[in-house]
This record gives C-alpha cells, sequence and structure tokens, in this order.
RNA sequence: GGGCGCUUAGCUCAGUUGGCUAGAGCAGCUGGCUUACAACCAGCAGGUCGUGGGUUCGAGUCCCUCAGCGCCCA
C-alpha cells in the first residue's frame, strides 16, 4: 500500500477539499438497482427547513445527529435515502416578496407572461396574478436555498443533493394536489361554511396547529341590561363591549341560585334595543365578573359553542378586515325595539377596527348611563396567529376540512406503532391528538401556495354552486384554476353567470409539507422508488412540530396509504444560548452556524452537536467545541504517527501478520472489540451520543496508554519478537477507529483515511470485530488493559509527586498483586519498561485484589 | 389549571433491569518543551446525587410529598 502521510498534518481546508471530492465522487448518491427491495434501504423523511427563516444552528444541531445515522447506516451496507427539500410556500416568503418587489397577490387576474419586476420595489405597491406572485416567491427562495446548500454542504451533511426537492415545485403540487382529491372522493375532505379563527392582517384562516395564547391587558366593562317587560336589570362583565351589537343571549350556570329566576326571560341591549333571551349553560363560569356573559356572535370560541349548542341567531357585525361592516338594525336578524337610535350608536361605530369601536362604545354607553362604574383591567389569555400581533376574530367562512375528528383512536393508535426517540416525546402527540377539538381546516386565503385543484359552476344568478365542483383529471395535475380552464369551458366564461369560478384558496403548508413522504419518495414519478423508499425508516424533528409536522404526516398516510408515513420519529432538542435561555430573535441571542463552523471547523461543531443526546435542549458551547477540534487533531497526529511506523524505505505500508500475539495487544483488540459492539448497538438505537462516548474514551485510551506501551516494540529497535504483533494491533486499532469516528467526524477520518487509500471511507464498511486468538488465559480484555494502565499510572504519578520528567529513570519497580495480576504484568513487562523507563522489577503474589507498586528512582 | 421533562463536582453532562469506594470532560491546582501531538502530556484535588418521607439486605436509580427551572397545552 502507498502512503502519503504529510509531514505536518492540517485540520485548516479540510470541509472545501472533501465536501468537493465527495460532490464529484457522487459519494452519497442514492441509485435505484431494479429489483432493490425495502430492507436493502434505509430511508429518511428530511425536515425541510423553510429558507425564508434564517440560517439557524438549530439546524446544525439535529441535522448533524440525523447525518451521523445516515452515516452509520450507510456503512452498515444500507442504500441510504437520504434528501433535502425546501419547505417555502406560506407567508413569511410572501411578506418577503411583497416587500422585495413592491407588489400584491390577486388571485382573480390572470397571467401576464409579460410582467417584469423593476429594480426598486414598486411603489405604490402593483396588483399581480398569483402565478406571477408565485413565480416571484420562487425567484428569491432559490437565493436562500442555495446558502443553506452551502452550509449543508460545509457542515458535512450526506444528503443526496440530486434528489431535492420543494414543497411548492410542481410534482410537489400534483401530489398534494392528488391526494386531496383522493381524500375528496373518499368524503374525507369536505367543505364548510363555519366559524372560523380569523387573521383581520393576514385576512386568512388559521388552524388549530397555528394558534398560541398570548397573555394581554384587557379590561371588563360592566354593562346594565333592562329586563324586557318587567322592572330590574341584569349586569354583566364583558371584555368586548364593542360586541354588544351582536349580542344574541346572555347566559349563566344552570346550578347559580342567582340567575336561575331569570331563565327564559329577555333582556334588552343598552344602545341597540335588541331583545335577547337569558339562557343557561354549563360553560358559563359563576367565578367570572357577575356569573353572566354576553353570548356574540363571535368573540371567542365558547361564544361559538353556546351559538351551536343553544341554536342562537347569528348577528355578524366584524367584517373579514377586522373592522365594523354595515348592519341595519330593524331588519330581521337586528330587529330592534328603536331602530333609529340603534342605527345612530352604530353610525359611531361603523368602519372602525374593534380596538377604535371599544372606546367608541364606552363613550356612548356611559353617556347612556348602561356602564357601571369604572373599568378593571385584567390580564387574560387571548387566541392569537402564532404569526400574527393581533387577536384573532372569529368569522363565518367557507372553508376546506379534512375529517380528523372521527380518527382519534386509529390515529392514537398510529402514535403507539411509531417508534418514538427518546420514548417519552410520544405524550406529547398523544396529548395533542386527544384534545382536538375540530377537524383540520386545510384551505389559507392565502397565494404561496398549492391552490385547490377546483373549480364551481356560477349560477345564472351568479352565485357559485359549491356542492358540486369541478373536477380536473388526474393526468392534468397540478392545475391552477386561477389560470386553467375546466374541461367544457373557455376562458370568457370565467366568473360569468352560468360560466365557472376557480377556488381561490391555497392549502395550508402543512397540508403540502405533510406529505414530504411521497413528494421525496417519488410517489407520482416513480413508484418503483416508491416502493423501496416507502414507509421511512427516519422522521427526524424538533419536539415543537409534533402537533403539526408530524401529527399531520401520520394524519396523511393513514387515509392515503393505511399505514404509518415512518418507523422512527427521532425527536431533537432545542439549542439554546450560551447561557441557555431559549433563542429567539426578539431577544437578539440567535447564533448563525457559518461563523462558528469556520472557526472551529466543522467536525468539532459535529462534535458538539452529535453531544446532545435526543430530546434533550444543548446551549451552544464553545467549549465542547474546543474538545472536539482538540479530539480531531489527536485523530491526524497519532494516525500519523502509527503509520509511520509501518512506512517501510519504499514509502509503503506494511501490516505484518504476526505469527503469534502479544497479551496486550491482543487484550487492546478485544477492547476494541468491545467498543464496536457497543456503538453498534448504540447507533441500532439511534444513541449517537452514547457511540461517540464510547468510541472517543477508547480512542484517548489507545493514545494515551496502549500507544505509549508499545510504541518502543513497534520500531523493532529492541529484540523483541512481537513486533509483528505490536504492528498488526496498531493498525487494525488505527483503521477500525477512524470508521467508528467517520460518522461523527467525517472530514478528518476521510483526510487520514486518504493517506493509504483508495475510495471514502464513507462508502466502507462499518468494522466487525477484529478476528484474533482469544485473549490467553481466564484473562478479560479489559481487565488486562485496566491491570497495565494502573501500574503504568502509579509510575506516572510516583515521578510526579517527585517534580521528575516522566522519561526519568526507574531503578526497580515492585509491584505486590494477586497472582493473575503478576502474570498479566510479567507478560507486559517489557512493554511497562519501555513506557515507564524501568530497569528492573519485583513481582510478590499477595492474597486479594490489592496493587500496589512501589518504586525507586534514580 | 393540565401534561411532559430536568435538578448529580465551580461548569457541561454520563450513570442500563436497584448492587462493591458515584464517573467523564472542561475549568482549577502541581509538574513536565518525554524526537506523533504545547492546538501537547502526566498527576492532583473537587460531590450529603434539589427537599422530606417510604419500599428494600441495599436507592443517584423505584414510590409518594414539596421546592426550583424549562417546554408544551388550556
Amino acid at each position: 500500500m502507498n502512503s502519503s502521510v504529510p509531514e505536518k498534518p492540517k485540520i485548516e481546508g479540510l470541509e472545501e477539499k472533501w465536501s468537493k471530492i465527495w460532490e464529484e465522487n457522487q459519494i452519497y448518491r442514492f441509485t435505484l438497482t431494479p429489483g432493490i427491495s425495502r430492507e436493502e434501504v434505509y430511508s429518511i423523511d428530511t425536515p425541510p427547513p423553510t429558507v425564508s427563516g434564517s440560517l439557524h444552528v438549530g439546524h446544525v444541531f439535529s441535522y448533524t445527529h440525523t447525518d451521523t445515522i445516515a452515516r452509520y447506516q450507510r456503512m452498515k451496507g444500507k442504500k441510504v435515502f437520504y434528501p433535502m427539500g425546501w419547505d417555502d410556500n406560506g407567508l413569511p416568503t410572501e411578506r418577503r416578496v411583497q416587500n422585495f418587489f413592491g407588489v400584491t397577490c390577486d388571485p382573480t387576474l390572470p397571467y401576464d407572461p409579460n410582467f417584469q419586476t423593476k429594480d426598486t420595489p414598486y411603489d405604490p405597491p402593483i396588483a399581480i396574478s398569483r402565478p406571477n406572485f408565485v413565480e416571484l416567491c420562487l425567484r428569491l427562495t432559490s437565493r436562500d436555498e442555495e446558502a443553506f446548500e452551502h452550509l449543508w454542504k460545509y457542515l458535512g451533511l450526506s444528503v443526496d443533493w440530486s434528489k431535492t426537492y420543494a414543497t411548492i415545485d410542481k410534482e410537489a403540487m400534483a401530489i398534494s394536489q392528488k391526494a386531496f382529491l383522493n381524500l375528496l372522493n373518499k368524503g374525507l375532505a369536505y367543505q364548510s361554511e363555519a366559524p372560523t379563527l380569523w387573521d383581520v392582517d393576514f385576512q386568512t384562516a388559521v388552524a388549530q396547529a397555528e394558534l398560541e395564547d398570548k397573555e394581554i391587558d384587557g379590561a371588563f366593562h360592566k354593562l346594565s341590561f333592562k329586563l324586557d317587560n318587567e322592572s330590574g336589570k341584569v349586569l354583566i362583565d364583558t371584555t368586548r363591549p364593542e360586541l354588544l351589537p351582536a349580542c344574541v343571549a346572555l347566559v349563566a350556570h344552570p346550578d347559580d341560585k342567582r340567575y336561575q329566576p331569570l331563565f327564559g326571560k329577555f333582556a334588552i341591549t343598552p344602545l341597540f334595543g335588541i331583545k335577547v333571551p337569558i339562557v343557561a349553560h354549563s360553560l358559563a363560569d359563576p367565578e367570572k365578573g357577575t356569573g353572566v356573559a354576553m353570548i356574540c356572535t363571535f368573540g371567542d370560541m365558547t361564544d361559538v359553542i353556546w351559538w351551536k349548542d343553544l341554536n342562537l341567531p347569528l348577528r355578524v357585525v366584524v367584517a373579514r378586515n377586522g373592522r365594523m361592516m354595515p348592519v341595519d338594525f330593524g331588519s330581521e336578524a337586528f330587529f330592534s325595539a328603536d331602530p333609529k337610535l340603534a342605527n345612530e350608536n352604530y353610525a359611531h361605530l361603523l368602519g372602525k377596527r374593534v380596538a377604535g369601536a371599544r372606546s367608541a362604545i364606552v363613550e356612548l354607553l356611559v353617556h347612556e348611563g348602561s356602564m357601571i362604574g369604572e373599568v378593571r383591567k385584567i390580564k387574560h389569555a387571548v387566541k392569537f396567529f402564532e404569526k400574527g400581533d393581533r387577536p384573532l376574530e372569529i368569522v363565518t367562512s367557507r372553508q376546506w376540512y379534512i375529517r380528523t375528528l372521527d380518527a382519534i383512536d386509529p390515529l392514537l393508535k398510529r402514535g403507539e406503532e411509531l417508534v418514538w426517540h427518546p420514548q417519552y416525546m410520544k405524550a406529547r402527540y398523544e396529548a395533542w391528538v386527544r384534545g382536538l377539538n375540530g377537524d383540520w381546516n386545510i384551505s389559507r386565503q392565502r397565494y404561496f401556495g398549492v391552490p385547490f385543484p377546483l373549480w364551481y359552476k356560477v349560477g345564472e344568478n351568479g352565485a357559485p354552486d359549491y356542492d358540486a365542483p369541478l373536477l380536473p383529471s388526474e393526468t392534468d395535475l397540478p392545475i391552477d384554476p386561477s389560470s386553467e380552464i375546466p374541461q367544457g369551458y373557455s376562458d370568457k366564461d370565467r366568473n360569468q353567470p352560468g360560466g365557472f369560478v376557480g377556488d381561490p384558496d391555497v392549502m395550508d403548508t402543512w397540508a403540502t409539507s405533510s406529505l414530504t413522504p411521497q413528494i421525496a419518495g417519488g410517489w407520482i414519478s416513480s413508484p418503483e422508488l416508491f416502493k423501496a423508499v416507502f414507509p421511512m425508516d427516519l422522521r427526524p424533528q424538533a419536539h415543537d412540530i409534533i402537533r403539526t409536522w408530524l401529527f399531520s404526516t401520520v394524519v396523511r398516510s393513514h387515509f392515503e396509504h393505511n399505514s404509518l408515513p415512518f418507523k422512527h420519529a427521532a425527536i431533537s432538542g432545542f439549542v439554546l444560548d450560551p447561557d441557555r435561555k431559549k433563542m429567539s430573535k426578539s431577544k437578539g441571542n440567535v447564533v448563525t452556524p457559518l461563523p462558528l463552523l469556520e472557526s472551529h471547523g466543522a467536525d468539532a461543531v459535529r462534535y458538539w452537536a452529535a453531544s446532545g443526546r435526543p430530546g434533550v435542549d444543548t446551549a451552544v458551547d464553545d467549549g465542547q467545541m474546543k474538545i472536539g477540534r482538540r479530539l480531531v487533531i489527536k485523530i491526524l497526529n497519532a494516525s500519523k504517527f502509527v503509520l509511520d511506523r509501518l512506512t517501510n524505505s519504499e514509502g509503503e505500508i506494511e501490516v505484518p501478520q504476526p505469527k503469534s500475539f502479544e497479551l496486550l495487544d491482543l487484550a487492546m483488540i478485544s477492547k476494541l472489540n468491545a467498543v464496536i459492539k457497543t456503538a453498534s448497538e448504540s447507533l441500532e438505537r439511534y444513541d449517537y451520543t452514547r457511540a461517540l462516548e464510547v468510541c472517543e474514551n477508547f480512542f484517548w485510551n489507545f493514545c494515551d496508554d496502549y500507544l505509549e506501551l508499545v510504541k518502543v516494540r513497534a520500531y523493532g529497535q529492541d529484540e523483541n519478537p512481537n513486533v509483528d504483533s505490536a504492528r498488526f494491533a496498531l493498525f487494525s486499532i488505527l483503521e477500525a477507529t477512524l470508521k467508528l469516528l467517520a460518522p461523527f467526524l467525517p472530514f478528518a477520518t476521510e483526510e487520514v483515511w486518504s493517506w493509504w487509500h483508495e475510495g471514502s471511507i464513507h462508502s466502507n464498511s462499518w468494522p466487525d470485530p477484529i478476528d484474533v486468538p482469544p485473549v490467553t488465559g481466564d484473562f478479560e480484555g479489559d481487565w488486562v488493559i485496566q491491570i497495565v494502565s494502573k501500574v503504568l499510572s502509579e509510575i506516572r504519578r510516583s515521578k510526579s509527586e517527585a517534580m521528575l520528567s516522566m522519561k526519568a529513570e526507574i531503578t526497580k519497580c515492585t509491584v505486590s498483586a494477586n497472582e493473575s495480576s503478576i502474570k498479566v504484568l510479567e507478560l507486559a513487562q517489557g512493554d511497562l519498561s519501555n513506557a515507564g523507563s524501568v530497569k528492573d522489577w519485583e513481582f510478590k503474589v499477595s492474597e486479594g485484589d490489592q496493587l500496589l507498586v512501589s518504586v525507586e528512582l534514580a
């Protein structure tokens, strides 16, 4: 074997060098061979990052975990399917495009193939069609994708870059639309006009999974309602007096003695003179305010429940833009005892946002004398869209849903089938599934997303017929109903009475990214591939999106394939800042990964990442990266040292087959074999941290003790017949150790490997235990090493205590220990003499397990 | 309010189905430029395992209580 061991191994530049070579040689390429079986493949459902979000050290952390597993499986002989995707549809990208180009999207506009952007944003913004808008989204995100790809390659992810997908590309659209149409045909997708949580700024519906409760300042206003047809009043406390015109009833708890006499009677709303019933419902909280609440259309989700349970009418006053809409008091829905006064009062609110309407109505109420006392400030939890900054309203609108509520039990069973790492993360999934309170709303009134592949007939009265959608043929997918035409119609029929109208909505981002196994696995385009990779082996992801991504993927696969989408879920923790605080943009403590990689080296950063166990939140830790870097330097130097011992005068590496073995060498090999076993078992359990730990410990022990003990013998300068044994052991151990560390430190191990190998270590095989004769006698390998190391350590300690150099000579070393220990030490005497500069030995057999060492220093 | 997790050396963390004197690395201290490595090496010191109970021959580990921290959900 020719070798090219450098004079001075260098750690710098390994990332650029090797990522380029790996790319050129396509060593991470997954090739679909004919007749490939599912068992030969290890497939990973990689989380597609949103590139519009900035690069985050959390990415580096969790993707490294996955990569260690991918590399291990590859070395175990699996064909690893490890694609990368991008998940860019959705709001963040839309917002960037709007600002960057100065455009807004109007889905009713036709596609303009000649549309041009300008160097500066349009001001004021111009409206463009959805296909034009989507083109701009794609243009902007492709640049960010390059930055991500560069980071991933620098980090050394063994991703097959030829399989990259985007959850908004043509194939993903076709798959999302096909899967949706399948659900529709099975009756598992439906549309319904229902109260929906609505973000007035983003003008879109929001799903349960996207909600966030926020504690905000609110205030109780005490309002006085007159009773109908009798004297007396009812006092209610409300945080939303501006919804008084939307009031449809008053409610108290059925057991509340104070209000029981009022049930069945009516009250009159202040200012608007609407007669509303006083009803009983168990959700009314006697402790809250006066114990009576006003039910409106709709102040919160409890109003929706009351409205449904108690069969109450609707009085809509808040429009989808969040402003008070025109209302006619005196009409059927808003029948008032005094329509003139009611309309006059309402005129003060009309067109205002809810906050403005609130102060306006308070003035009116005070003026009329129906507000009692001062407002009382409180803190209360209000529902927000996770990306929004105004409380959600509830509007009634037509939305698409997937029937998840009926599937709670089977979905819980899916959670049981899945292997969770760590196991306790399953509880998060189960809690979420059990707590579902509505079907999954998958339609969004947005633009950069997968359109619903549907049109509706428009009746002669101009109203669309939502009950009988016009479907495209499956072979035409993907389609965009805003620019394409249903069969049997022509372009001039669009939006015309007697013509058709396209569904204006797009799918929720989770409705598309829940199909990543199908998208990456070629569900439509390559049935052979899909058969080979689905269900995936591994879904790695963070714990915050168990309720969204993991859940929704399980839902889709359950309905479409009647199976799990993946067998194992590896849930990573969060990365915390160096002070163990959660990173957030607002706190400004987000660590960007590239500088870390550049200053410590990719292997060192990977070492830190791999030390974070599955599910455990882990702080960015410079110290840990420095330890990783030290390990890398040690690997380079120790490898050079070993290989130099084995290089002959021709510059070739010669590994002798020993005729006989030295005990110490057999013991060290036996210890290595145990490490191989533990590391393999740990990686099979997704415990990459444990695997790294045992390999690392072994390697340092190899360098600090074993190498010191055998290096003189391995020189071959003394007459020891077991030179070959030492050389064989050094070589075998080095080669196996490099392989063991390769999944964690791909650059350094590859560099060393290349000194005397053609081809990549990462395409090589995971080490099998080295086949050598058993350790002599009844000795256990690890125990032999311990005894010898113990004596070496005692020798070092005596020198250190005497403040002498480690090279200082020992004229005589006396050891007293039990019989088997002495036997071992006699066999290792030569190596111990070399490592400790010991001239003479005396061994005394004693009883018990005590091992005593005393030395005479020269 | 409900659920999950964490609490072990100054710091970051291991510690398997309960089993010898509770481990590692970093930081600290003391020494050593030993011809692989000063981006190095050797040695030393450092802990009542968050609190209080219980089970057991035996508890860091199992059960209960309380406290603090974090996350998720209402």
